[in-house]
DNA sequence: CCAAAAGTGTTCACGGTACACCCATGC
DNA sequence: GCATGGGTGTACCGTGAACACTTTTGG
């Protein structure tokens, strides 16, 4: 007991959060995962995530050990699902509130943090074996993700603040893995008018420039409230 | 410390479940309460629930605790969220993970347990005050119930096992708030071939009795598999 | 015979879907 | 000049929405 002074009447399992963090790559969605450098599974890839402090919500700590595992600071966060099968951690019963969070690319300076030997991205496609119930917890999140970005607004996320109608096309195709007709696509995003057309254009591209665009989150706020479904 | 036997060298919150258990009423939704016999908030109604134990994942703790609280048996029983404001329990630190529940009127005999004083149904419309952060609980959870039944068959558990058009048109209409058309509905529903049209019909109504249905959730999801999305 | 809910088809407007060519830029 | 993605309009079909009357039972 002695350097355990923390007593209670029943016992208790150990809370924790995990966050699994969706990138985009060139190619295909990313995931962020930490090789961990403390036991269980040393070694292992793993989600970033942590114990639950006493004064922080699970929110406030999922937020916290991404910071500190991966230097990430600001990011669309939401809570997914909280796991509690007995033997998801070998070590004790430990129920953990699994997090979902996108990136946007400014964001990708990865810095491996304290409990981390390093940290870095994944394509979806190609995930190594990962620690505790990880797998699983990615599984829900990626369905998760799937269905939500067609009727919410999120995928902006992950893109840059500015951005071209080809990126976030792209960005659909990638996310729910098919190909979408281009003047289909460009006209139902367009008449939502939920997008700040720019007086920008890319540059530095081979080809013709396309135009920039910014989501205005104030109109979809307004729109919402007169019914509009975002829909893709 | 004396009576305390359980310690750790951090200090754990505690954790709970609380559940939103719906109901059918003749002109509402109703939600299933239970009067606190034990502090904090004695007397007050809350929603059925209690402490995780260490044997069992949080959706068993759900489970049990229904049945212990209010008799309640089989039902469809679903995570909710994770509720982890600081101060959401006037005592201590304690995190709850909220599940909703869809029960069937054939279950409606409710008896309050060895926790409740007593334990009864509510309008959803004239709800008492809650206990803790339950109406917030109870708000989220509403708003899961729309959002879900409008695109997943999970109405059919607030129903009996054979019920008419006519009542699960009044299901819907209760549950999202606003009228349909007769005509339109049961055209809807019948071309997605997931009632069994069943040789009977309702008896001992004032009315032309209706024909009974049955959900066929094996004929859903061979669906399911083909493309067909629920939408009502 | 009256009240109450069951049961039944058609029309119309709109939205989703399919589809092909020219344009601007870098190399 | 060639490769690359940007940008644009139309026709068709299927689906969602609106809408009214007859039928069957109990009281």
């Amino acid at each position: 007991m002695a350097g355990e002074p923390y007593s209670y009447a029943y016992p208790r399992p150990a809370l924790t959060v995990d966050c699994v963090v969706f990138g985009l790559g060139e190619e295909s969605l990313e995931l962020l995962l930490i090789e961990r450098k403390l036991p269980p599974f040393v070694g292992a890839w793993a989600l970033p995530g942590g114990f639950v402090h006493m004064d922080e919500t699970t929110e406030d700590a999922a937020r916290r050990e991404l910071s500190e595992e991966t230097g990430l600071g600001e990011v669309f966060l939401e809570q997914l699902q909280t796991f509690s099968a007995l033997d998801r951690d070998p070590r004790e019963r430990v129920v953990t509130v699994a997090y979902y969070a996108l990136v946007r690319p400014e964001a990708h300076e990865i810095v491996a943090g304290t409990d981390a030997q390093s940290a870095r991205w994944f394509s979806i496609e190609k995930l190594p074996d990962l620690a505790f119930d990880h797998k699983e917890i990615v599984a829900v999140a990626l369905e998760r993700l799937r269905t939500k970005v067609r009727t919410h607004p999120i995928g902006f996320e992950l893109l840059p603040k500015k951005f071209t109608l080809g990126a976030l096309q792209r960005l659909y195709e990638v996310v729910l893995a098919r190909t979408l007709d281009k003047r289909n696509f460009r006209r139902a995003i367009l008449k939502m008018e939920i997008l700040d057309e720019l007086e920008e254009q890319e540059t530095g591209v081979s080809h013709r420039p396309s135009r920039l665009y910014r989501f205005d989150a104030r109109a979809y706020r307004r729109l919402l409230k007169e019914g509009l479904t975002f829909e893709v």
